[in-house]
DNA sequence: TAATTAATTGCAATTAAGTTGCAAATAGAA
DNA sequence: TTCTATTTGCAACTTAATTGCAATTAATTA
């Protein structure tokens, strides 16, 4: 699907060696609509160590090319940032829907969440609104 | 704090025994201002039996007497429902805030999520959101 | 192209989080 | 007081995640 040279582009835009793994990785996140948990790449790249996407997934995180995605499964999922996320800048508002019926997350690039009011006192740095429901897909295939 | 009369009508309401174990495990996250772990509890109540204690969490967020608190931490929290809730009918909407410097996990039970528009096919239910930042207390006595 | 080196990897071991089964204890109803 | 379904405590187990270390390798430099 995604071109190895956009892959390899990124690894190299944020620092990061240019590793089979990584590679291979980053394109499981590239080809995924919806979050990855560690579980679910360890099945998608059998050959690869466990602790090796433990520590890929660190990385990439530090370095503002996935992101943590929150859900109520209580396992971590990682999804890949959109738009420029750097080690030092990070996109700070993000939407995610997690299916009740396929247990699938999706990030919702298309709506952002409307300023709110905070209690004085409180800074404000970064927001995750989590809707849960039925998706799309499940809500068309309903029987 | 709370008298142990309101906490045992909590129990009753929810159609769960009054043992000693749940009123202590209660009472614990009523006099709590923000949400707490299962280590958080253990570590409370240390004659508790761990198990007991994982059992407990789950009883009473079925009965709706606490709801899970979803943050970066990756281990669940809780903390009590404020309104009405009950096996059948749970408040849908919580915004939780939490501090990047304590660690703590607070309710904000003042502001509610905005209405916003969930794209076409989805059938939102439940909205989580969580604000990271910095709370009142650590602002405030910032060195 | 070969040598160098710091980043990366793989493995073993460990910690932490959460679950399951079952027998003993007990809250609350009869 | 008796009875029974709920709750508890314990042991064992599963799953998720982390740490230390020696071996490997990507990428720089000679």
């Amino acid at each position: 699907m995604t071109d190895t040279n956009s892959i390899t582009t990124i690894l190299e835009n944020h620092g990061l060696r240019k590793t089979p793994n990584r590679i291979s990785i980053l394109n499981e996140f590239s080809n995924s609509k919806h979050a990855l948990s560690h579980a679910d790449i360890e099945n998608a790249l059998k050959e690869l160590d466990r602790v090796t996407i433990y520590r890929t997934l660190s990385s990439f995180a530090d370095q503002g090319i996935i992101h943590k995605v929150l859900d109520e499964s209580g396992t971590a999922k990682y999804a890949l940032c959109q738009s420029e996320c750097t080690e030092h800048k990070h996109e700070d508002s993000h939407v995610h829907f997690s299916c009740t019926k396929c247990k699938l997350t999706f990030c919702l690039e298309s709506i952002s969440i409307p300023m709110l009011q905070i209690p004085k006192g409180y800074a404000a740095k970064e927001f995750n609104l989590l809707v849960q429901g039925v998706c799309k897909n499940c809500n068309t295939k309903r029987i």
